[in-house]
DNA sequence: GGCAGCCACGTTTTT
DNA sequence: CGTGGCTGCC
């Protein structure tokens, strides 16, 4: 490596990066420079050590972090002229799984093309487990005794495991649920999402020979964001590293906000006890943030006792107070972030550099109200998923049929749609069939005449839909990947029954169009490979993967989400006890310091400025609450904040206009209409309209390009044409 | 088998 | 207040 890459890192980065045998845990402050001690540390081993890049393992959380730090190797390697063609393998803990289960899972007596189920499915697996041991899902909520054994499985306890050791009524009801749904998944060959972690360990810990293979492949080990693992993940970690040792493992334990999915703080804080012989580095320097939010965050950390100790610190000195401030409620509290992102506008920001977080995806209506009244562009991250959609669910049930012909979950998702009069009674008799005679479902379907209790049409329904079936399957290796799925979905008689004529058909036609767009990227892989390639990315692909940083609108998502992130302002709305910290929390020690830890990562988004705002009233389901302010903000040391109050007219600032006593609808009845209905306005954001209705302040605007929007009056920026 | 209306429920989220 | 899931009727 040229010793010029050394240089752009601080002390404690290159001696992360430089430390290459044995254990490391790398604890790594907010905004401190993780990824890029990670990706220099990859680059390292490879040019300056000579490892070769297959014999490094890199696993990060999500697929956009792995992502990241993919780009970031390559450029690094490329700048030293060395081929990226030959990479580190580099994915999220599932990715990974999948792969070596995909070489190996024959051993566990499962098929080497097993299905990845999602939520839902599961959901639907659990639900039909509860009628066939005949269990009331009102007396057991199938989503808890999902949960429950989500819980267990992140903790490497399998069905029977569970069931010898379940001692309330409970636990022995949840431990038949837990047995009869793994049976389920066992005969579809199915695999749920803990599964792949948990049956990689079972794989590692039952054929010790196939560990060492491993063993031997990944001889440097990196893990990010080490404070979410859970134990399934930190055992699977264990394993592979206990020959060479060679792990290096980077997170914050301040920033562990995943606790309730079951990520174990314990992991990281426990580091050292597991590696006696660990180098532990610290990264301290803030390269993000001004002094007085590190002040502020840490103001808030700081009162967590299950914590290590760091100092984070920044050369950016003082910068901007934070900002408090107190609505009368939260159509206030969101009119505020609108105005004051327009103030803040007019001082040559970006639209990007904005984002509002909130506790709850709840709170995000009314602050998108806000945006469009305002007529400010913007984005919700996390919000309706692309594929949860039922029509993409849909055809990817088509193709992970065609792939698995015992894919239950898929055939009973798809054969009545479009409807083909099959229903549950009919697909009860067929699935029956088939297991009696130990037959795959599409097998049976052309075969079923012998099944006398099904009537002639239906017969005939099935045996046409699996004959097509079939013939997909056949020729999936003779078509490009995109052209192959638009059979499917012409063929299916998917598309005529989209394509009804109404809108909303439409909609959900260009969806699938959409989908199409996705697979056109796996065109160089001969179809059954890119068919493989396409339907695994697409089951372990998340929507929050496509936050794209550079679309010009605010920001909204929830602290969850934000993650990983950092913008210029930051808006956290609903400061007050019951939201921030959750109401969930009040009485747990624990997920109050959780709650803690997710207001810090709020904190530490903000390169220049926060604000933080609560409201005295709230409307909640329906009815008002008054909340009392969030500890949080009594955490904060209070030199360090200005709280914004009425002002006089004078500054320009919307909300300085009004007085306690005024009503905020009111005030926006003063000072507009004089727009009227029919008259043509021009918009910077969504250019041309016309005003559709002009109702006090709300006007209705249809533009040209933008279609139709509600905007105020009295804040829109609206030139008159 | 399909649709309409009613009731229950209501963190956070990745894969 | 909204939504989504389920029951009951056609």
């Amino acid at each position: 490596m040229p010793t010029n890459l050394l240089e752009k890192l601080n002390p404690a980065q290159r001696e992360a990066v430089e430390t290459t045998e044995g254990p490391v845990l790398i604890i790594a402050g907010a905004g401190s420079g993780k990824t890029r001690a990670l990706a220099f540390r990859t680059a390292f081993l490879v040019l300056e050590k000579n490892v070769y890049p297959q014999n490094i393992l890199a696993v990060t959380f999500t697929n956009k972090a792995a992502q990241e730090m993919k780009e970031r190797i390559v450029e690094l390697l490329r700048e030293s002229s060395f081929s990226s063609s030959n990479l580190p393998l580099i994915g999220t803990f599932h990715s990974i799984c999948v792969k070596i289960l995909r070489r190996e899972i024959d051993r566990l007596g499962y098929k080497k093309s097993f299905s990845i189920l999602d939520t839902q499915d599961q959901l639907a697996m659990i639900k039909k487990v509860f009628k066939e041991i005949s269990l009331n899902p009102d007396q057991f909520n199938p989503k808890a005794a999902l949960g429950t054994i989500s819980k267990a499985k992140n903790e490497l306890i399998d069905a029977s495991h569970f069931a010898k050791n379940s001692g309330s009524y409970y636990e022995e009801t949840i431990s038949r649920v837990y047995l009869a749904y793994q049976k389920k998944c066992r005969e579809q060959s199915a695999l749920d999402f803990d599964d792949l972690i948990m049956f990689t360990v079972k794989l590692f810990k039952d054929f010790p020979e196939v560990l060492e293979k491993y063993q031997n492949i990944f001889r440097h080990i990196m893990v990010d964001e080490y404070q979410d693992t859970n134990h399934a993940q930190y055992e699977l970690i264990h394993l592979l590293a206990k020959k060479y040792q060679n792990i290096c493992v980077v997170g914050d334990d301040w920033q562990g906000i995943y606790a309730f999915r079951g990520a174990n703080i314990q992991n990281i804080l426990n580091f050292e006890k597991d590696y006696p012989s660990a180098k532990v580095v610290k990264l301290e320097q803030n390269y993000r943030s001004t002094q007085n939010i590190l002040d502020a965050a840490y103001g808030v950390i700081s009162k967590n006792i299950n914590r290590k100790d760091k100092t984070i610190w920044t050369e950016k000195k003082g910068g901007h107070l934070i900002e408090s401030f107190e609505a009368r409620d939260e159509r206030e509290e969101s009119e505020y972030v609108a105005s004051e992102i327009q103030r803040e506008m007019k001082l040559g920001k970006k639209f990007s550099d904005f984002v509002v977080l909130y506790r709850t995806n709840a709170q995000s209506r009314i602050l998108e109200e806000a945006m469009l009244r305002s007529g400010l562009p913007y984005r919700i991250i996390g919000g309706i998923k692309f594929y949860q959609r039922k029509e993409v669910k849909d055809i990817l049930a088509y193709l992970k049929l065609i792939q698995n012909f015992n894919d239950q979950i898929s055939l009973e998702r798809i054969i009545n749609e479009p409807k083909r009069g099959i229903g549950e009674a009919t697909i009860g008799k067929w699935i029956k069939f088939s297991k009696d005679r130990n037959l795959n479902l599409v097998e049976t379907g052309t075969n079923l005449k012998e099944e006398k209790n099904i009537a002639e049409n239906k017969l005939d329904y099935i045996s046409k839909f699996c004959d097509f079936i079939k013939r997909m399957s056949e020729i999936k290796g003779s078509l490009k990947l995109r052209e192959f799925i638009e059979k499917v979905y012409i063929e299916s008689g998917y598309e005529k029954y989209l394509l009804d004529g109404s809108e909303e058909g439409e909609m959900r036609h260009e969806n699938v169009m959409e989908l199409l767009t996705v697979a056109q990227k796996y065109e160089e892989y001969p179809t059954p490979e890119g068919l493989e390639l396409f339907l695994e990315e697409v089951a372990l692909i998340s929507d929050t993967d496509n936050i794209d940083k550079n679309s010009e609108a605010v920001h909204l998502m929830t602290l969850h989400s934000a993650k990983g992130l950092e913008f210029t302002n930051v808006f956290i709305v609903g400061l007050e006890e019951g939201i921030l910290p959750h109401s969930r929390s009040l009485l747990s020690p624990q997920e109050m310091e959780e709650e803690r830890r997710l207001m810090y990562v709020g904190i530490t988004r903000a390169k220049e400025k926060i604000y933080l705002l609560f409201t005295s009233e709230r409307n909640i389901y329906g009815s008002v609450q008054s909340n009392s302010p969030s500890r949080f903000l009594d955490d904060i040391p209070e030199h360090l904040i200005q709280v914004a109050r009425p002002k006089p007219k004078s500054d320009g600032k919307l909300f300085s206009l009004r007085n306690k006593t005024t009503s905020s609808t009111t005030n926006h009845k003063l000072p507009t209409t004089n727009y009227k209905d029919g008259e043509r306005v021009e918009h910077p954001i969504f250019g041309k309209g016309l005003i559709i209705s002009a109702k006090g302040d709300v006007l209705t605007i249809a533009f040209s390009k933008a279609g139709l929007k509600k905007l105020s009056a009295s804040i829109a920026p609206l030139k008159k044409m």
